[in-house]
DNA sequence: TGTACATCAGTGAACGCGCGTTCACTGATGTAC
DNA sequence: TGTACATCAGTGAACGCGCGTTCACTGATGTAC
């Protein structure tokens, strides 16, 4: 939207904390740098612990900057929680060339799980209180709705006539899994002996009967 | 631990709000009345918008006075939780009186979906970023844990063999379909026309075959 | 039964902090002529 | 090719705020004698 990759920024990526270099005071590309930022502080701390002025930092700029680019904080996390959702989405979508359907639909529900297991903390964001306000972006909810239309899809495909529940019993078991692995709910238990992938893929098979 | 109820209050259920009431300097009980208010405060606002002063400010007390019996916020944030995994125990423990196993685990599943429904916020409290520091807060662990014993356990009782693969699986779900549907996530489906209490059922029932 | 005293559980003022946000500003850019 | 100017994208100082926490204090309680 605001985006102006037209100026030639030399050096490529974007230098984060070198105030001293000959820094441009025209940024060139700061919205993506801080959306950049932002996913990197998120990932280290949490959602909690993200504030407008440590991204700002982050990205070498005055923390009044980020205002040319986002509304306000939450305006950023949820332009951070929307790209969650756009990776998650992309993630799922590999799977859509598999023949079989109920391998399919079972990449589907795997790719969910290691997407959070990827990004736990981004996964936390996308599924937090931010979710609950998604209605004041319009964006994050359009993102999130099509993340679930692969599910919804890749379900409708393997059984046409309850494609619909089972979507919402796959989406379950994905997501609580996905989110009692990364809280380290099964810590100590026998059964976490075999990686996560393996114990995912063994639920959704029981699932699928 | 620091309760003294041998103290007879007079007038039963603690006034909040009655600063001009002629307050016994000493009040009794501040230790549950706090955590009364704390839950009060998280249902209302969630545990973002919890904060210390609140929470003495609506136990009618000053905002120095709860760290005679919480050593900080976190400490309060953490018995609350704690709270919750044992009212979930409780009413987990309900089931156990149903013979058959399979309907015994089916409701031990339901319970836990139902708690989430009723305390939302407390339950996005209790699997959130403070479940990460559990590590901090023994006490909540030992209920942590005890709560979920009680799925393992109806799993066992089912299933013997893959009683621990069940419950993981049962578990999963039960928290996947609390969460999503705590979020709304589900808004606008046409599958959610029913009542959730007979989603999870249907859900529970396709995963145990 | 009284009295002295240690202990407990409150009070309220004060601390420093970092936050989100606003503001007037200024340097850089691109465009019209 | 030059120049004037509107617009854009930064800066940095300042704002008020409410927070968690600390502190010296004081009122109430319970116990030893």
């Amino acid at each position: 939207m605001v985006t102006r990759p037209k100026t030639a920024r030399p050096g490529g990526k974007a230098r984060a904390a070198a105030p001293d270099a000959a820094r441009p005071y025209h940024h060139g590309n700061l919205r993506a740098s801080l959306l950049e930022a932002a996913e990197a502080l998120l990932a280290e701390r949490g959602a909690q612990g993200l504030t407008l002025r440590d991204v700002a930092r982050a990205a070498g700029v005055s923390h009044a900057a980020p205002y040319h680019h986002f509304g306000s904080l939450n305006a950023l996390l949820a332009a951070v929680a929307q790209r969650g959702f756009e990776a998650l989405s992309a993630a799922m979508a590999e799977a859509v060339a598999v023949p079989d359907t109920r391998e399919r639909l079972l990449r589907v529900t795997l790719a969910y799980v290691n997407f959070a297991l990827a990004h736990p903390q981004c996964f936390r964001l996308m599924f937090g209180p931010m979710l609950a306000s998604k209605a004041e972006h319009p964006e994050l909810k359009r993102a999130a709705e099509a993340a679930f239309d692969h599910v919804l899809q890749a379900a409708l495909a393997h059984d046409k006539r309850r494609g619909s529940d089972l979507a919402v019993a796959g989406w379950s078991l994905a997501h609580g899994l996905s989110h009692l692995l990364i809280d380290g709910a099964f810590e100590g238990m026998p059964l976490m002996q075999q990686r996560p992938e393996l114990l995912a893929r063994k639920l959704g098979e029981r699932l699928l009967g």
